[in-house]
DNA sequence: TATACAATTTAGAATCATTCTAAATTAAAC
DNA sequence: GTTTAATTTAGAATGATTCTAAATTGTATA
């Protein structure tokens, strides 16, 4: 997923009009590996020279959400984060410096069972503690 | 776990000083069995007669978690939720009628690997989707 | 039992991420 | 080209949570 034509045949797909400002968030959104709040792409994008409103980040990075393809991430109360659904995986949270690492997940293979559930649309896993790199610092 | 004299042995032997407020919350929690907002923690205590200060149910419950005796939950960018904590457990979110359904789950036997991960100290399973009783309705 | 000290509680102010609002701009349709 | 609808925008409003500083409670010591 590169070009602009590509991302704009994306948009259309989900029956998102392409707007610049769109296609600037969701341009971002694919080359950026991690996980961002968006305070970081609004100043990510306003230092590429694309200062978008806040607001129309918000709008944007939610129909996204809406639509099915980003995620968004409650890790804490403080700043939302957003992630690019490429295929179900799992986070592992650093509660020292506060990366987040993907890791794929056979979610099929896990076979959970929720007897209330009627019908599942998205699944999350979440594991929490100090990544290697924080503990070999001590 | 009943009575407030067990209570406050619990609380003793997590290091916190068992306050006659404290142990309204801890008994609270462990009556209750949904994952309440700290809106409704602090109305359901006023009803029967204890007043509590909101910051004193945010600074409790905040020890509370620290020291491993409740979970915070964020399914949203609304208000936090509290977990009782029992033993590992999964949930599954009706995105419907906001219930929260828990379900035990056998982290280890899960085995998932998080390579970057160098130690572990909370696991998190959640689902999403419409819960049988919302799919009924239609 | 009185006094000093520390911890806890409290009400209300402050913070800050997010949402709302209403105007301005842009794109689409006729 | 004009009208209409959708999108963007800046700034105000909201609301959950945190902070602050004073009041209260509990504890230790004389």
């Amino acid at each position: 997923m590169q070009s602009f034509s590509e991302l704009t045949a994306l948009l259309e797909s989900k029956g998102i009009k392409p707007s610049l400002q769109r296609l600037l968030l969701l341009d971002y959104m694919y080359h950026c590996h991690e996980h961002p709040t968006v305070e970081k792409i609004y100043a990510d994008l306003a230092a590429q020279g694309h200062a978008l409103s806040k607001a129309t980040v918000y709008n944007a990075l939610t129909l996204f959400v809406q639509k099915g393809i980003l995620r968004i991430v409650h890790l804490d109360n403080s700043e939302a984060r957003y992630d690019i659904l490429t295929n179900d995986h799992g986070h592992f949270v650093c509660e020292c410096c506060g990366a987040i690492y993907d890791e794929p997940v056979d979610f099929d293979q896990l076979n959970l069972q929720f007897p209330e559930a009627g019908s599942i649309r998205q699944r999350d896993i979440f594991y929490r503690g100090v990544c290697k790199r924080c503990k070999d610092k001590g």
